[in-house]
DNA sequence: CTATCTTCCTGACTATGTCAGGTAAAACGA
DNA sequence: TCGTTTTACCTGACATAGTCAGGAAGATAG
């Protein structure tokens, strides 16, 4: 039993260690697109970041889009997360119309929160770049969220889905590309939710309450 | 007379040249962007395209970013012609549903029928780019453009005027970036259109009929 | 015709992505 | 503990990319 778990742990404290520095690669270039652009990464850059040279750090990944394929996968992992507390945040309440309104909150809050990760997300920024099959599941596992949470909101029409995605990424990409940090489209999400349930669903909006929709910034 | 007349001519024959050298080239680079991406170009591969050395490009161009913002302006300059033709093919209606429809879908095929001079005009793809003066006023004046045809169509609030270019975008990013070339957005236009007035000003709506909104695909 | 300006060239430099070969350290197994 | 294997880094190098410098030839002006 001993011999069996000393093999068992040893192998472990590799993998331990390599996901560990390929971890901090990863996270040293979120570091470093925040300060000079998605597409202004270097893999010199990031070598010194993390204390290597360049060249070391292929012995983690295979390309510079291997880099970019982490951080996309794990950009997406960061919206499920962040968007799998909206029922919690809503306070266990029924109202439809409440619901759409946090929803909304939280995307556009996750969006905002990090435009370099709006962008390798939701934009086509690098060229050649293609997320790997794996991350692309990631992808579509995000989306079906976003739709599972709209359907809860009483949005379940396909097309009525498309119109709820082009008004939320409508909203966070004004705010992002034309004022950035600001609230100038922030102040029109809860408006835009109303908008868009009076034209897909309004018979959801009767008697509707607006109650308070602050969400939390950090998931 | 006659003197002032040569010497004049003579000097636009060299301008003249020049222009259009720089124009060849701006002309270019929008081809090879559109084959490699916004950012994949390259001024070895665009002195190629131009039969001259990459090099020699920069006694026309002080450098890459002095291209991308001829581009810039140039695509700006595009869309304010695009734009220019939303009354005539509102065919002189005064109907306000209507005009708001043909502008959206004006500016629906203006963003779409080119994916790489919309990420340029709209998002932020080259790190370090920023337009100057000269390009970013023709920018303002496309916006202006915008909101005065938002404003023929009834809608004059600021707050307003945002959610519209929100919608507008969303609907065009959205095409873009998970349909190119197709029309799973683009049937969204006209209710896009419809629930976007009724929020703003529904009293425009009451009572209107919904007419051909079909737009040409060019300017 | 001469002088000036413009249009291109070659050569070169720094920066970047990435491959190849190798050494030292860490981990593993007996 | 020791020998072996694997891993984690290094240096060196190559091709490509943005851009500067100097210069020759062609076009234009007087």
């Amino acid at each position: 039993m001993s011999g069996k778990t000393n093999a068992v742990s040893v192998l472990d404290r590799r993998a331990t260690r390599r996901a560990a520095s390929r971890a901090e690669i990863v996270e040293a270039a979120w570091l470093l697109v925040r300060e000079q652009g998605l597409a202004g990464l270097s893999m010199r850059d990031l070598g010194d970041r993390v204390g290597m040279r360049a060249q070391s750090v292929y012995s983690y990944f295979d390309s510079k889009d291997d880099i970019y394929d982490a951080m996309f996968r794990q950009g997406y992992e960061e919206q499920l997360a962040w968007m799998a507390d909206d029922e919690g945040a809503a306070g266990g309440s029924e109202d439809p119309a409440t619901r759409l309104r946090v929803m909304a909150h939280r995307f556009f809050a996750f969006c905002t929160s990090d435009p370099v990760r709006y962008q390798l997300l939701f934009q086509r920024t690098i060229p050649g770049f293609e997320p790997s099959s794996a991350s692309y599941a990631v992808a579509l596992a995000a989306l079906e969220q976003m739709h599972a949470g709209f359907a809860r909101a009483g949005i379940t029409d396909p097309d009525a889905a498309d119109l709820a995605t082009a008004v939320l990424t409508g909203l966070t990409s004004q705010q992002i590309a034309n004022d950035p940090g600001g609230m100038r489209w922030e102040r029109l999400v809860d408006r835009a939710g109303t908008m868009l349930l009076r034209e897909v669903a309004p018979h959801l909006l009767a008697k509707t309450r607006k109650p308070t929709t602050r969400v939390r910034r950090t998931p």
